[in-house]
DNA sequence: CTACGTTTGGAATATTCGTTCCGAATAATT
DNA sequence: AATTATTCGGAACGAATATTCCAAACGTAG
């Protein structure tokens, strides 16, 4: 039967993803997303229809790489709290590793797109979702495990630590280095007691 | 001599950084700045140089207007901690009562700007360390007054409050609602002890 | 009231945008 | 090898983009 496709799916929703990342959705043009993929024009409108359509399945293969590195944290052999220590100081060395990825594609949907496009705002919400049960899940762990007392409830700090999360994500758009970035994760930690 | 200006620049400064506010640099066009503002395209051209300078501009104006409305708080007749707190219960009447605002435009200039613009870089980086200062400031100032007695210095502090702040402005684009917000700024100011 | 210098509206430009389309290339099945 | 369904390269399209340009309108100063 017919030709089989000479292009890996997921190679390129990485590569539309990195440069959705780095330029946005409206300061990425679809010549930019042809180089960046390798695609040809008519495959990709033949396969992911138009550029908006594309967009939304880089946000899902973001979220879902996303997701994976945060479920390997998840099955390390560590205590609740350890867990979120372990996965806060990931994310500073990421965001100082790689100062051109331009922080956080979830983050930055959410500013440029999140008020124009129901779909977007969708991944966003929910990536917001399952993060904070993650969180919610480690601080009930910790607390059961006695490493952790905490005064108000497990969602209220769930809240709380994702809302550290993303700004760490935005102060590293706004000229943090990794101390302040390190410090203010330390200070946010403390908050845990 | 000549004609005078028919236009007012700080209106017009205003009536750009909305718009820029709600739909991002290259989310909005020439035309729809010229209809949101007023102002005939030559008067665009002859006045503010070109979109980018426009751009630069009104984020200069909406960093000002932020100033200015902190500035409001700074000379209440509050305490150090109190005017934390005052600030950041404004804060989040304001995200919940202007939905369509999208966020804050400091936060959106970070995420979309930030890496491809040094100057939009530097008003970015400036806004922060003006906001951390002020903080640094309120801290002191609970601290001498023994409202407040804190066990790290008042610049890691300061941080951690602009970090809460970013991260409400992008908590606020993610679907989170009044409760949520007003929660996180309760646990994150219960962190300062 | 005249004359000058500036503003201003809108036509014009060139470029870039996202998208469509078609013929040639392709590889699995018959 | 012939058939077939699909992919693919690139030309082509119209709409939208940012910017330039000029003649007309205009207010101020003499």
């Amino acid at each position: 039967m017919p030709k089989v496709k000479q292009f890996n799916k997921e190679k390129v929703l990485e590569a539309a993803s990195t440069i959705f990342h780095q330029k946005g959705y409206n300061g990425t043009s679809i010549d930019e997303i042809l180089k960046a993929t390798g695609l040809s024009r008519s495959s990709l409108y033949d396969s992911f229809q138009d550029k908006h359509n594309l967009y939304l399945q880089s946000l899902e293969f973001y979220k879902k790489a996303s997701d994976d590195s945060m479920a390997v944290v998840d099955q390390k052999s560590l205590n609740g709290l350890e867990k979120i220590e372990y996965l806060f100081k990931e994310v500073v060395n990421h965001l100082v590793k790689h100062p051109d990825d331009n922080g956080c594609l979830m983050v930055n949907a959410a500013a440029e797109m999140s008020k124009h496009c129901d779909k977007t705002s969708q991944v966003i919400c929910n990536n917001k979702e399952n993060v904070q049960e993650l969180f919610a899940g480690w601080l009930a762990e910790a607390q059961a495990g006695k490493v952790l007392v905490l005064s108000k409830s497990p969602k209220s700090y769930s809240s709380f630590l994702f809302n550290t999360l993303c700004g760490l994500k935005v102060m590293s758009q706004s000229g943090a280095g990794k101390n302040e970035l390190t410090n203010v994760v330390k200070v946010a930690l403390d908050a845990l007691n």
